[in-house]
DNA sequence: TTGAAAGCGGTACCAT
DNA sequence: ATGGTACCGCTTTCAA
């Protein structure tokens, strides 16, 4: 059923049917009843394709997950994101559209995007410092939005970040006011940009108390469990190990519990662990939380919220540049404790 | 820049560009080149929803990811999944669009879908026992692709499934050679049809040595990690535990190990454990596996097939529906051994 | 081998 | 308040 043929069931002209359907004020309430009742009752539905030639909008978003040659983990912190994201795309009449790209292939795909006019904006995931992507887009003049930020970069442009630096200043300050002076910082890959801050807000920390961060507690790695687990275990077997852990997601927090109770000793009270965490339900689930979580309380609220403000640029792109820093919120949980008293 | 423009600049008609372009034979060698060569030059792509307009194909298929008001988990399982999908439809130059529904949005938007029009077929993720929706899409008459089976359903359909039943079986089978008696699996929601294929699974196991199963020890819940330390906690306070756990998922299983070692005993020795695992590579990263799987090697790998054959059946609608089996690889890690002797 | 023109299914301007 | 019609950018028949 398309629109040609509603409109000749009703004996109307196609633009009135189309007017109809779309709300103008200018349709006769009753025409519009009886068009409303036949579109409803044949299930007619406007050919996106169409419309969309007609408009010039797409009415569909670009969700670009890089895919790195080097750890090819999908992060299940996308999902969370993303699952919000679509909350506001379907309340919007928008669609997703999910690509995975490999690192080198970025631009390729962006002009694509650009050429075929399949979508009307693009979200940039997981940026890296000085990513070039966001150059590049600006440059190709399609409205995006990042999630997250990239340091040294130039030009505004529409962003949603949680403030990774204060929330690790905050962590970190969290376990020395326990006493703690060894912290050992389980960072993701610095090359990414909220690593990058992770690790100042850190150092920032220290520094305020005078303390000089020593590189061999500072780790910057991919965020596997194994990570954690062998972490530890080196960890333990030097002359002056750590007495608190600070880990950059949930992931290697659940190997540094592994290796801490298997050493035989006691979360909380031997060794503290506090970790930034995205809302992992399935992995913390309810008042079980295995250690201290300085979380934004949802990741889906970010992905909700940032596709907001993507969507408002697209209908006003001469507006200013959205941007937005969420502060995360410091729970505490039963694996972080004072510093044990030690000879060293 | 568009065809129009393209063709004025090279003194063609849009048509003999579009069919230079698109490899019509009757195209002169020479102007081929020419027109590559100017289109290349301008960074022309044709407007997809143009093209999609005059040829009647969307180019794109819609990954639809149920949201039970229930259990609102994102699983991350569909990460991987739709990353192996994704390759495939970047290769067929297919967009993939998603959409996460509530449960009972389903059939309003399968039929948007095919109303609107914007996708050519839609891929059906995890699939309950006699699922409506497989019917719905049959009489809807679009093509689809189910990533799982529907137990109890008559017409034929296209699906790719691993063989839950035999992987317990084997699993179940595994355990009871290393004299294993009293066996609890962790099973996921039995409204799941790959949950209620591997009970009988396991079931079938059991019986085949004479063992009736005990209902006390046969569990169905979200695969959190919650469900397995609770479980496992709850296990050891009655009067006689299991002394093996066959989960469903490696998210359980996490919680098993832990409640095992909080309690001082050690896996493999005093406990085993075996799982049902789909390549999570960041929980069990290379050798660490936390315990035994009985595992598929990829499931990005089923996310590449079932595309491939959903694309088969787009592009072949008379064929016949296409279905797969992939047959579990069980491997083993250091998380089970035998049983251990009992008084019990 | 090339081109003109009629769609594809809508929207939106200009009349009436 | 309603209708006629010219697009939107591409593919595809039909003619030349």
């Amino acid at each position: 059923m398309n629109l040609k043929e509603l409109a000749a069931k009703l004996g109307l002209s196609q633009t009135t049917v189309s007017r109809a359907l779309n709300g103008y004020p200018e349709v006769s309430e009753a025409t519009r009843l009886r068009v409303a009742a036949a579109a409803d009752k044949h299930g007619y539905r406007p050919n996106t394709r169409a419309r969309g030639l007609a408009t010039g909008r797409a009415m569909a978003i670009g969700h670009v997950i890089p895919i790195s040659s080097q750890h090819e983990m999908v992060n299940p912190i996308f999902g969370d994101f993303i699952a919000g994201a679509g909350e506001t795309y379907s309340k919007a009449g928008y669609d997703m559209i999910l690509s995975q790209v490999e690192d080198h292939r970025q631009e390729q795909v962006y002009r694509e995007m650009r050429g075929k006019r399949n979508v009307d904006g693009i979200i940039v995931h997981a940026p890296k410092m000085g990513d070039s992507r966001i150059t590049m887009l600006q440059e190709i003049g399609i409205p995006f939005a990042v999630h997250g930020r990239a340091s040294e970069l130039t030009g505004p442009y529409n962003w949603l970040d949680v403030n990774n630096k204060s929330a690790f200043q905050r962590a970190t300050d969290f376990l020395l006011d326990l006493g703690h002076k060894r912290i050992c910082l389980l960072n993701g890959l610095e090359s990414m940009d909220f690593a990058f801050r992770r690790r100042h807000g850190y150092e920032d920390a220290l520094a305020a108390r005078g303390i000089t961060p020593d590189p061999d507690l500072m780790l910057a790695e991919e965020m596997t469990e194994t990570y954690g687990y062998r972490t530890v275990q080196k960890m333990m077997q030097t002359a002056n190990p750590p007495t608190a852990y600070l880990t950059s997601s949930i992931i290697p927090a659940i190997g540094v519990r592994r290796a801490i109770e298997e050493a035989g000793l006691k979360m909380g009270k031997d060794i503290s662990v506090i970790t930034h965490d995205d809302d992992l339900s399935y992995l913390r689930n309810g008042e079980d939380v295995p250690q201290f979580t300085a979380t934004r309380s949802s990741v889906r609220d970010a992905g909700r919220q940032l596709a907001e403000m993507l969507i408002q640029q697209i209908n006003n792109p001469s507006g200013p540049p959205l941007t937005r820093l969420l502060e995360a919120e410091l729970t505490v949980g039963r694996s972080t404790g004072p510093a044990p008293e030690r000879t060293a």
